[in-house]
DNA sequence: GGAATAGTGTCTCTAAGACAGTATCTA
DNA sequence: TAGATACTGTCTTAGAGACACTATTCC
């Protein structure tokens, strides 16, 4: 063998996190993406994301938490791994990684809009930069599949809401109306809710629905059904 | 500020692939160990895995399929993303990032046992290094969950098997019996199987079978049903 | 009281499970 | 023919969907 330098230990690899970061808005899932900082696609609206800091960061989780601290402002109660994106041609910097994350919020803990921070619709979204389209797909595509056997959509709501709004939100997720009595059922089944004692809903013309918050037990994990909500 | 030195464009990150390589062998789902070649952890049985190689690799998930072949000699037909664990600790060369797949083979594609390739019970495995035991626990779930709903247990069977062979293989990897008239109703809703004209497989004495072999838009695809094989 | 939505009781219908029957091989 | 397993017909049962009824509010 010819005598060459001893290699590094590994290959100079690229490490990123970008964050898919869903709500609901006017009943149609919504995905937040900010405006880029720095090269490459500078001024670009994208996915929150960056590099994963060695020094700080425990785990991509983590730095996908400081992420989505930094860019909006959110400390999310559910960040979930989603997948991870690799290859030389993805970011024009070289070999690259990008490890995935998704998250669910309430509208009401959305930044305000602005020139840097924007929800659009997920299904007229803008062209986005790398393959953030492909991120934002397989992410709903997630968040359907689990929406259809567990208490996911939950994270969409505030801390008290009502089972028909709650239905709503099911139904927006999956794209399908969902039978009322079966999905009452289904709830109950989850066993996640409990009734918060003498609060209604009132403001209509008609009968005021009880309100429900998540058990203590649930807030940070999920419920899941063995059969799923049949819609 | 005080003036620094340009930081490096991102962290130095460790950038490594690992393989569960599942199969079955006398009813029992199995995982395919291989011994390391190289420190740390010099010498022990572990997942088959290996640096992203950024001049040979075209993605992450090539580099999964160059290490399988490298390591076990096996051209995989299914190889599926499963997730990447990330860290400062998990290894010990500094803050590393594995992304994980998982592989379905037929125990005739296993290499034979030797001192370098083992396979092992996923129920009794032997301490695994770094965080391998929970890569192969999360790798059981997945296929568990996917078998729930799809054709994916057909991977761990060989080209042509009769209905009782693939029920047994669905038992094994659900861990459950599943009632037979369900069973073969799930099988016609998938419609991935067609019967091998002729082809029956005698050897007791009783009845012959009839072998099937999977249609051929399903070689390297799933056929997935929406109510799980309800076992 | 009328209109509107919340919440429930119950019937229907679909599909999973149980069971027993027939089919086809070897010894 | 006996015994074994492959395959199928059909009844039972669990659970999802349909529908209608009652409940409670505002006007």
């Amino acid at each position: 063998m010819t005598p060459t330098r001893r290699a590094p230990l590994a290959d100079a690899v690229i490490c990123t996190v970008d964050v898919v970061l869903l709500t609901l808005h006017q009943h149609t899932l919504h995905v937040v993406l900010s405006r880029r900082e720095k090269a490459p696609n500078q001024g670009a609206l994208a996915l929150p994301g960056g590099f994963v800091h060695t020094q700080e960061d425990d785990s991509a989780w983590h730095a996908a938490a400081r992420v989505l601290q930094d860019k909006a402002g959110i400390d999310s109660p559910y960040l979930e791994q989603l997948a991870t994106w690799s290859g030389p041609d993805r970011d024009p910097r070289g070999w690259s990684v990008s490890i995935v994350y998704y998250a669910l919020i309430p509208e009401t803990l959305v930044p305000a809009h602005s020139a840097d921070v924007q929800m659009h619709p997920v299904y007229a979204l803008p062209l986005l930069p790398f393959d953030h389209g492909q991120m934002v797909a397989q992410a709903i595509e997630r968040v359907r599949n689990k929406s259809q056997y567990s208490s996911l959509p939950v994270y969409l709501c505030g801390d008290a809401f009502t089972l028909p709004h709650l239905q709503t939100v099911y139904e927006a997720v999956l794209g399908e109306p969902i039978n009322k009595v079966s999905f009452r059922r289904k709830m109950d089944e989850m066993d996640m809710l409990e009734p918060i004692e003498g609060a209604l809903e009132s403001g209509g013309a008609h009968r005021p629905a009880q309100l429900y918050r998540l058990k203590p037990e649930f807030q940070r994990s999920l419920s899941v059904v063995e059969r799923g909500i049949n819609a």
